[in-house]
This record gives C-alpha cells, sequence and structure tokens, in this order.
DNA sequence: GCCAACGTTGGC
DNA sequence: GCCAACGTTGGC
C-alpha cells in the first residue's frame, strides 16, 4: 500500500495521497482517499484533515478528493497552508485533546526518521523520552526504554500486569476456573468415554480430551440446555441433520448436537425478529414450544421453573452459529443484536477503545467497538472454544469464510458452536435468592464467594441515558415491556487485568439481568453508580428493529461503568472477548451471587 | 500464539 | 463524506 501513496503538492511538501478502491463487499469499486501527513499520520477525511490542521487553516477551497486546490478564480489564491505538525497539533480542536489520557499518537508512534529528527531539533512538543502518562494508572514515566508498540501507552507495573492477566486467561481457557468441583478431582475417573477410549489428556485442547468428571463446571453448565424443550427432551439425534451427517471422527465423540436436539429457546429467541432481547427469553411464553404435557420433564438438572419460582432476574446466553446469527453480513455477525451489550447505545467513553476513539480524543489505532458493547454471545462463545453445545466433541466446522486467509481469527472462527443455551441462569433478588441458592444444587454454578452485585435500575437519571419517553421512567409500561419489565444491571467485580490477580481488589464491571418483577430489597438508587465523568457525545443510533428496544436499553447506558477514578472499569465479558483470553470467573458476570446485593455506594471504591 | 495496529468496509 | 468498527497481519 505505501507504493500508492503519491505526493500531494497541494497540502505541501511530505503529503502523500492515496486512492484505495474497495475491492469487495456492497461498497467495491468505491474508492477511499487517504492521506499521509509529513509526520506520518493519517488522514481519512476533510474532517480528519481539518483536525489536524487546525482551524486556522481553511480547507474550504481543498478538494479532498482530488487533492488539489478549487480556486473559484485566480485573485482568490488561498493557499493551504500546510504549517508543521509541531505548530499544528497546538491548534487541535480541543475536542481531540479532552480525554487524551494516553500519549499523543504522535507522540510514540513509530519511531520513524522524522520523529527522531523533531525530537533531535528540540522542536518537538514530545519526544520519544519525554514522560508519558500510563494510560492506565495515569502515573507519569518515561518512554525510554520502552521501544515495543505494543503497549506502549502503559508504564511498566501496568504493562506487566497487564501481561499477566493475558497469560492468566489464556490458562483459564486451557485448564478451567480451578475452583469447581470438578476442577478439583485430581484423578480420572476411569469410566468415562474419554477415559475409556485413553485419549490424551492434551491440556491445551482444553476439555476436549479431559476426563468427563474433571470438566469445569463452569464450563460445562453453560453448555446446558433449558431442559424443558422440546430440543432438550429429545433423547435420540435425527440423523439427518447437518450435524448428524458430518463424517464423525474416528476415537472423538461428535462435538456438535444434533440440530434436533438443541434448545428451542436458543433457537427461536436468538434468532432474527425475535432476537433483539435475548434477556427477554425466559419471560416470554410463546416461543417455548409446545409439550405435551405427558412429556414435560421430571427435572433432574438445572431447570428453569425451579430456578425462577419469584420471578427473578435472568440472564441467558447462547452459544450461536455464524449463520443463525440475525445478520446475513458477516459483519455484523459479531453483535447477536440481542444481548445487553449489543443493546447498549452509548459507549462508556472510558475503555481503552472508547479512549482510542476520535470523538474521546483518541488516536483511532485500535478502531475497535466500546469494550462495553462488544457483544456478549461472542465473548461467551469465545469463552467456550472446544465446548461446542455441550459435552459432544471432535467434529470442526469447515470454516465459513473460505476466503479468509486466516480462519483462525481470534474472534470468532475457532469454534463455530450450537446455539443451545450455554446457561441459564437465573438471580432472584431479595428474598429469591436463599430459595435459589438452595435450588441450584451442584449442577449450578455460584460465583465467587467474594463476588459483589451491584443492581441499576432502569430508567434511573444518568448523564448516559438516550433521552426517550421511557428514560425518565422507572416504571416502563409493562405492557411494552411484556418480557423486559425491569430491567436490571448487574455489576460485578471488575476484571480490569491489573486486578486481575487480585479479587479481592475487583472494582465494578457490568452485567445485565432482567426481572420480570421488580424485587423487594433491590437498591433502586443508581446514581451513585454512574460516572458523572461520562462524555456525552455522538452514539450509535438505534436501528430500525432495535427502536422497540430503545427504552429498554437505557438501563444499558445507566450502567456505564464506574472507573478511572476508583478503578478503571473494563467491562467484565467484553474484556476477555477483546483481550483474547478466557477467564470465566471473571467473565461469567452472569453468573448469580448468592449474598446480598450491595449498593452501588457500598461497592464502589 | 497473542494482540496492537491498521487496512478496509458497512452504514448513515 | 464521514464515522464506526470489523477483520487481518506483522511484531512481539
Amino acid at each position: 500500500m505505501a507504493g500508492d501513496w503519491q505526493d500531494c503538492p497541494a497540502l505541501g511538501p511530505g503529503w502523500k495521497r492515496r486512492e484505495a478502491f474497495r475491492k469487495s463487499g456492497a461498497s467495491c469499486g468505491r474508492s477511499d482517499i487517504y492521506y499521509l501527513s509529513p509526520t506520518g499520520d493519517k488522514i481519512r477525511s476533510k474532517v480528519e484533515l481539518t483536525r489536524y490542521l487546525g482551524p486556522a487553516c481553511d480547507l474550504t477551497l481543498f478538494d479532498f478528493r482530488q487533492g488539489i486546490l478549487c480556486y473559484p478564480a485566480p485573485k482568490t489564491h488561498h493557499p493551504v497552508t500546510v504549517p508543521s505538525k509541531q505548530k499544528k497539533k497546538p491548534s487541535k480542536p480541543s475536542k481531540v485533546k479532552k480525554r487524551q489520557v494516553g500519549p499523543q499518537k504522535s507522540e510514540v508512534k513509530k519511531e520513524t526518521p522524522q520523529d527522531e529528527n523533531k525530537a533531535g531539533t528540540g522542536t518537538a512538543p514530545a519526544s520519544l523520552s519525554a514522560p508519558g502518562c500510563c494510560e492506565n494508572c495515569g502515573n507519569h514515566f518515561s518512554w525510554d526504554g520502552v521501544k515495543r508498540q505494543r503497549l506502549k501507552t502503559l508504564c511498566k507495573d501496568c504493562r506487566a500486569q497487564r501481561i499477566a492477566f493475558n497469560r492468566e486467561q489464556r490458562m483459564f481457557r486451557r485448564v478451567g476456573c480451578g475452583e469447581c468441583t470438578a476442577c478439583l478431582v485430581k484423578e480420572d475417573c476411569g469410566t468415562c468415554s474419554i477415559c475409556r477410549l485413553q485419549l490424551p489428556h492434551d491440556v491445551a485442547s482444553g476439555l476436549f480430551c479431559k476426563c468427563e468428571q474433571r470438566r469445569c463446571l463452569r464450563i460445562v453448565e453453560k453448555s446446558r440446555g433449558c431442559g424443558v424443550c422440546r430440543g432438550c427432551q429429545t433423547q435420540e439425534d435425527c440423523g439427518r441433520c447437518r450435524v448428524c451427517l458430518r463424517p464423525s471422527r474416528p476415537g472423538v465423540k461428535r462435538q456438535w448436537r444434533c440440530m434436533q436436539r438443541r434448545c428451542f429457546w436458543g433457537k427461536h429467541n436468538c434468532r432474527k425478529s425475535g432476537s433483539k432481547v435475548a434477556a427477554q427469553h425466559h419471560s416470554q411464553a410463546q416461543p417455548r414450544p409446545p409439550l405435551p404435557a405427558s412429556k414435560h420433564p421430571k427435572p433432574t438438572e438445572l431447570h428453569i421453573s425451579d430456578l425462577a419460582p419469584t420471578s427473578p432476574a435472568e440472564l441467558i446466553y447462547y452459544c450461536v452459529d455464524e449463520d443463525e446469527l440475525p445478520y446475513t453480513n458477516h459483519r455484523q455477525n459479531r453483535k447477536c443484536g440481542a444481548c445487553a451489550a449489543c443493546l447498549r447505545r452509548m459507549d462508556c467513553g472510558h475503555c481503552d477503545f472508547c479512549c482510542d476513539k476520535p470523538k474521546f480524543g483518541g488516536s483511532n489505532q485500535k478502531r475497535q467497538k466500546c469494550r462495553w458493547r462488544q457483544c456478549l454471545q461472542f465473548a461467551m462463545k469465545r469463552l467456550l472454544p472446544s465446548t461446542g453445545s455441550g459435552s459432544e466433541e471432535g467434529a470442526v466446522s469447515p470454516p465459513r469464510h473460505p476466503c479468509r486467509k486466516r480462519p483462525r481469527s481470534r474472534q470468532l472462527h475457532v469454534s463455530p458452536s450450537s446455539k443451545a443455551p450455554l446457561a441459564v441462569l437465573t438471580i432472584p433478588p431479595g428474598p429469591a435468592q436463599a430459595s435459589a441458592k438452595q435450588q441450584v444444587g451442584r449442577d449450578s454454578v455460584l460465583p465467587p464467594p467474594d463476588t459483589d452485585l451491584v443492581f441499576l435500575r432502569e430508567g434511573a437519571s444518568s448523564p448516559l441515558q438516550v433521552p426517550g419517553p421511557a428514560a425518565a421512567s422507572s416504571e416502563a409500561p409493562l405492557q411494552e415491556a411484556q418480557c423486559s419489565a425491569q430491567s436490571w444491571a448487574v455489576t460485578l467485580p471488575q476484571v480490569k487485568q491489573e486486578k486481575a490477580d487480585a479479587p479481592e481488589e475487583w472494582t465494578a464491571g457490568t452485567a445485565f439481568l432482567t426481572s420480570s418483577t421488580l424485587q423487594p430489597g433491590c437498591p433502586s438508587n443508581v446514581e451513585e453508580a454512574v460516572d458523572p465523568d461520562l462524555v456525552p457525545v455522538k452514539q450509535e443510533p438505534a436501528g430500525p428493529e432495535e427502536d422497540r428496544e430503545e427504552n429498554r436499553q437505557d438501563f444499558v447506558s445507566a450502567s456505564a461503568p464506574e472507573e478511572e477514578t476508583g478503578g478503571v472499569g473494563t467491562p467484565v465479558i467484553t474484556e476477555i472477548f477483546s483481550l483474547g483470553g478466557t477467564r470465566l470467573r471473571d467473565a461469567a458476570a452472569w453468573l448469580p451471587r448468592s449474598k446480598d446485593f450491595k449498593k452501588p455506594e457500598a461497592k464502589m471504591q
């Protein structure tokens, strides 16, 4: 691509311009214009160019697409002076600077000769050896010795913590939580299919070849279905679906569950029109497949009715196949459109991805969606890289995008799995907790005992709330919220990387629950849990299909992470998703806590 | 093997 | 035209 850069004398010496044609997709053939500044900054639009050059530079005569100046008359020569970047930077709009927590891109980016020259001349505002501000802790530190690009904005300590956390995540993915009863079993049972087959206990393959009795419950649990639907009740494979027709691998059980045996709740509620509100699933009766009375199961495992006798808050995550996602566009398939994260309209403005955004003053290097808005389903999918829809193992679906050079994408293509519910977790707030705790039994998984939950009630006032009719009301019309009813955000221990090894020091993260009934004892005070410093910025508008959910979604915004001052809040699940690791203990923001729920003020530090 | 960086594309 | 963010890839 660098070879495509051509000089752009209209902008001045050192400026380059490039026209990139889109080679695929719906906009194939369309071209984008990019500029490269003398200092190596890439400009993608006229707005960015204006921002870069500063308000003093009038670009009205500059044809961004053509890269030329358009003079209405010879007399009106209005040269686009391109001052040196050293002069430009200070004139950057304040918007760009308002939340720059880390060093400016130009300060540390690419140790190009130009940068070195700047530093050498002493005219640059910041040299590579100038002290920077750690993006995480805010402490000043010297850039000396920070030659690696990665994690360059972190100080030495924070960088080490981040690396350690990532390492821990990877380890967890391989070996399990290490805390559940299954993980604590030291010896193989010798009788399960894995033991009988004497398959290698390959740690790297996670659960694949692990004794069935030793598989992490926190992972296995999430592969359970509802237990009551027709899919869950079907005992035998159909033998006709695409899963059954896949050739099996010798010696290894099939990983994918027969299509006819997959949980209907996942199937009918997670897709397309019915998929928008995953949290509604268990509040809606209609989507459930009718079951003959005689067929109703005698629940022996995790059962909805057992766990949710008092209309508790619920949270369901599904593991979905890509081809069963609501979108046909692959780029959109990263969002289920139903989970709390997808329903969230506002960027938190505080996570590393938000800080990277230009609108928050970032340098637009990461270009990722706010961590709080990254689809939870995919986070869960990544959490279970080898469990598939259940205990079935072995089969590997062919890559869905054969054109990709690297099917091992860290996001989605590791392990396509079924849409069977990974977990049906019930959190009865208030008095219901005790009963649920008892009913959960050995088949369910409780959160770490030191987990704290903080409820944020829908509709509470918040600087982040999306204006809307229901935003100001905490009591949304019931019929409108037929399924959503009261929505809750549950703040859980934060999984901020640097805190990962010290759970007792975790700060708040957020997961989202819905409850059909506002339980007594639940805190209604959410203001304390909302970061007042969040910067109101332009946010993604609700899609047409999402409008109806808008009111419900307000609570999501109200649950903005508490961070920065009291502990940077990077979302629990999305953190793991984004960082490419697995730490179910942390990621399981959906895990119910049996202890008392605390009010935000009691939680925040 | 992981992930930061960034080319690229979708959508408004 | 612009922005958001997906998906790839090279550095580590």
